[in-house]
DNA sequence: TTGTACGCGTTATCAC
DNA sequence: GTGATAACGCGTACAA
């Protein structure tokens, strides 16, 4: 436990017969500091194994450059991506990235919002937990003009920086495209509706069938908790004992879908021909899986670099904390073997 | 930008006639305090909005609440159940967690370490760039008793707590499994040598042949920089050109491997029949792929676990930080249907 | 251009 | 069982 002893702005001071004020604002470029003088502590401070404590200046400062991030969980292929995208950004600018998982559980996401909160993070990204209804635990940050992003699962009421795809056009195009593949009944796998993403994408599936004059039929829509492979296959095989089987499906998600391919391959179904699928967030998996799932694209990545941007742009902008602004990202239908039928 | 202003122990001492130091150790439940002065205290600091500000308890005690990570990469499934596992455990103990990703740049992981260190991490979780040679950047952590845990990618020559699994054992088995389904040509996809990982796969596949009297050919020996779907494909053109193709292939990950069952696939090569695969992780692409891989098991999300319980020991151990303590976990051989050849 | 002095919020030490 | 005080390292208003 030998520890050396750190040396502070007070050591280099002493050691240059500067003041430690002088030293702070030389080691942060300050204006009213000549260029000779900064160089010249700039280089004792190399020299002597100075590094600043970056919780002394947040502590000073009352905020920290650290973003925290409060997510479902991380090992998931859009999730780990979009914090990619965060990281990158953030790291860019200086920030540092503190992440948490609720698990989707509502408990968990109010107990991590608190550590976060008392972390003085200088902002916050989240993408809401499967159970939450309730989202006063957010109120706290706004209060301290902290800003909130949240990403993809978004409150409908909480006004904030949100970064969301289309997803309700994003359903009703992929439903569209099932369609123009001749598909007349399609089966839609839906995520919990108590999230704006599965919701919205549910109503494009219905306003996708009713534009093209195809009935609605209940025993077609699938609803899971978290869409997951057994999920999926379970349904599958609801569907495929049907009386009348469909010949479409579209799952909110790519696990499902998968799982859906896999499932009518064992049954000796033929895919595309007597069923077509397609999924949603072009996974990995989604072009490994054979024969390769079409699918829609979740710009995760980018949806992570826009989402660390509000935050890293608040502070310039110094912008009322309250007003909500919305930025809607696009997405493309990639069209692969499990729906391409017309050749 | 009406913020509100803060409450802290000061207000509560003022509010409830205690003194500042009892209010701090009341809301640390310190012995000295009776329970019915903490009860009231608690209960006033709630009812106030009381946060504690993490920063100002760090700065004072000179270690921070907080695991640093560096990896290369978030966005692969290895990582981000690593990272889950980090995170589950550090979190139950109050912990936070900051990633960086160093994009197997060397220079990058000597900046975010830089970073990291800046941010009085109370402890550091790395595996290494592919880059990285050099690593007298964690000299500085190890000065300050700041405890380090290498996962995976660990250095060879650096004292500290190390989490590893078996490579070897799990190259030569993997080698030895696909020699029992009669396979004689055997290539392997290897990784960067830099890299103790990749380098001791090797060294159990060229083992396994030699003891079970197998040449060993150049040729079916394929060094990959990344191992990414691209290079593994090329691998697998390049192995089925030659004047004597292999009949397995035991490739260092799963990425390669499923390239290179999909490649083959294309050729109109039978799997495992003509040649059999296995790779390496059990990626969910492993059990996606037609056929399924083969592939040996990465217990990542344990690993993450071990390694946060070494740092977080490591303060009660106070231990002294220029011990090596090296932990090896078993990992298993999955068959699955690329490389089941006898039933 | 540089120095002085104070405070950010907390906790440890010492005293009573 | 509780209080007064200093200190963690830094940044800035004010003074020079």
């Amino acid at each position: 436990m030998n520890q050396k002893k750190e040396v502070t702005i007070y050591d280099i001071a002493r050691e240059l017969n500067y003041s430690p004020s002088t030293i702070s604002r030389a080691l942060n470029d300050h204006k009213s500091i000549s260029k000779k003088t900064i160089k010249v502590i700039k280089k004792a401070a190399l020299e002597m194994g100075y590094r600043p404590n970056s919780l002394a200046a947040s502590l000073r400062n009352n905020r920290s450059n650290t973003i925290g991030i409060l997510i479902s969980r991380i090992n998931r292929p859009f999730m780990s991506t979009l914090i990619s995208g965060i990281e990158e950004t953030a790291r860019k600018a200086g920030f540092n990235v503190i992440i948490s998982q609720s698990n989707d559980s509502y408990e968990n996401e109010v107990d991590n919002s608190k550590v976060l909160y008392d972390s003085r993070v200088g902002g916050l990204i989240v993408s809401l937990a499967m159970e939450t209804r309730n989202i006063e635990h957010f109120q706290q940050f706004r209060d301290q003009g902290i800003p909130i992003v949240f990403v993809d699962r978004v409150p409908k009421t909480f006004s904030s920086y949100k970064v969301v795809i289309d997803n309700y056009t994003a359903g009703y195009n992929a439903t569209k495209h099932l369609i123009d593949q001749g598909c007349r009944r399609i089966a839609h796998f839906a995520g919990a509706q108590r999230r704006n993403i599965y919701e919205d994408r549910k109503k494009g599936y219905l306003d996708a069938l009713s534009e093209y004059g195809l009935p609605i039929d209940k025993d077609l829509i699938i609803h899971a908790k978290t869409l997951s492979f057994e999920e999926g296959e379970k349904a599958t095989n609801k569907l495929l004992d049907l009386p009348h089987p469909p010949d479409g499906i579209f799952s909110a998600n790519d696990t499902a879908a998968v799982s859906a391919i896999i499932c009518a391959k064992k049954r000796g179904i033929n895919i595309p021909e007597d069923l077509a699928i397609i999924g949603f967030n072009d996974d990995p998996i989604a072009s490994i899986v054979d024969p390769p799932l079409s699918t829609v694209t979740h710009p995760a990545a980018k949806m992570g670099k826009i989402a660390a941007q509000r935050i890293l742009e608040h502070d310039q902008k110094n912008a009322d904390n309250n007003l909500s602004e919305v930025t809607v990202l696009s997405t493309e239908i990639i069209v692969r073997a499990s729906s391409k039928r017309i050749k």
